[in-house]
DNA sequence: TCCTTGTCGAACACCCGTGTACGAGTTAGT
DNA sequence: ACTAACTCGTACACGGGTGTTCGACAAGGA
């Protein structure tokens, strides 16, 4: 684990290979056996536990690093200007990092006690919360609950859409708009009125009918 | 498994235990060995495979089992009158059995195949799938998005709020309220000003501020 | 009553995952 | 080139879950 002394070059090779096969491998079975990561990694097993004491630790470090990676290229979204607009911006880069985190988590959430998951969630959701608290200033979002709870929702959303997705009921290209337009009415004020995309003029149906079924991807 | 003749009566009874204690071992750990089940049930594991082939066949009997539960308890539920305050109702008296069905859910998703998953789901999802479908037609739902999706993160966001509360960061008393909130902002209409609970009045904050964290359980 | 039907515990074989140990071979750094 | 660091495969011990079999025993139904 910790270590004073610099590793090797290929030891830090073997090292990212792994924590990236973990977070590949886990992302498509929460179950996934170390077995299967080293597989993954192409490496050997025994060469998984010289680096990680146990799979408990490797999840650990392979969820820090996707939540690192994550908040790298969520650096990008510019979060400033009307919230609508920004939060929709930030759902865009953002839903389908969070389908990929999906089964992390759940692999996580079986062997890290909930204090560690919180802990590493830290950074990510206060960026969110953030915008949001400054969409309530602004008089633009709801203030008649919990900020946290808002955020949640949000999340939720998300991963209902990677759900649909994964299930092939919900075209990926039309999800961060679902997602969007589901979220900004979740956080609009009871009483006033709201509109989605307030530059931008909607050329899809005005109101009348939707497809009763979402189309499966190509 | 099938049988033509009828069976006896203990053996109903150990059927019936088995099946509750499946629900019940399930719903806390997705994961629950057999022989947690049958010791929840005071029968002995094997009784369990003389009444079930396998682990899986018997994971699907208690979903149905669960399932065919909340389909009763939910035909108490006042359907009619203004789609906003019949979803209010329908939420007040379904989340909590989202709640307990959730666990359920994940075991039942990690043995059985998504077909078999939405065919048991049918029911349930037909019930709320009308309603919404009304409020569609009613000109107070949404109809910029598909009813499944709505639907979907109608499912979503209880769970979530179950969620919450297993994490004690929501009071259960307040689960209702916030789900009911949440989705009826989400399904209103874009343009349209809405307002949840219109016959009551809410002498709650009425805007201004919230607490920043809900209250954890007593 | 009598016989079918269930139940029970113990034991078994099997598979799979975890974590450790050893020895031989390879690679990187100086 | 020499040594320390690293990797690999195999193998082992251990625990735990799944299904099955067996024989003894209890309980329900006709």
């Amino acid at each position: 684990m910790t270590r004073t002394a610099a590793r090797r070059a290929d030891a830090q090779r073997s090292i990212a290979a792994i924590l990236q096969a973990a977070v590949d491998a886990l992302s498509r079975d929460p179950d996934a056996s170390v077995s299967e990561i080293a597989k993954v990694a192409g490496v050997g097993r025994v060469t998984v536990y010289g680096h990680f004491p146990n799979r408990a630790d490797l999840i650990d470090a392979a969820l820090a690093h996707a939540i690192a990676l994550g908040h790298f290229s969520l650096d990008d979204v510019d979060l400033t200007g009307d919230p609508r607009e920004a939060l929709a911006r930030l759902i865009d880069t953002s839903w389908h990092l969070v389908d990929r985190s999906r089964s992390l988590l759940m692999a996580a959430q079986s062997v890290l006690p909930p204090s560690r998951i919180r802990a590493l969630h830290a950074g990510p959701a206060e960026r969110v919360q953030k915008l949001v608290e400054r969409g309530r200033d602004e008089g633009v979002f709801r203030t008649d609950l919990p900020v946290e709870w808002l955020v949640g929702v949000m999340h939720s959303v998300m991963h209902h859409a990677a759900d649909e997705i994964n299930a092939d009921r919900l075209a990926p290209e039309l999800a961060a708009k679902y997602i969007a337009a589901t979220v900004l009415a979740a956080f609009s004020r009871p009483g006033s009125s709201w509109a989605e995309d307030p530059e931008e003029d909607s050329p899809c149906s005005t109101e009348n009918e939707t497809p009763s079924t979402a189309r499966t991807r190509p």
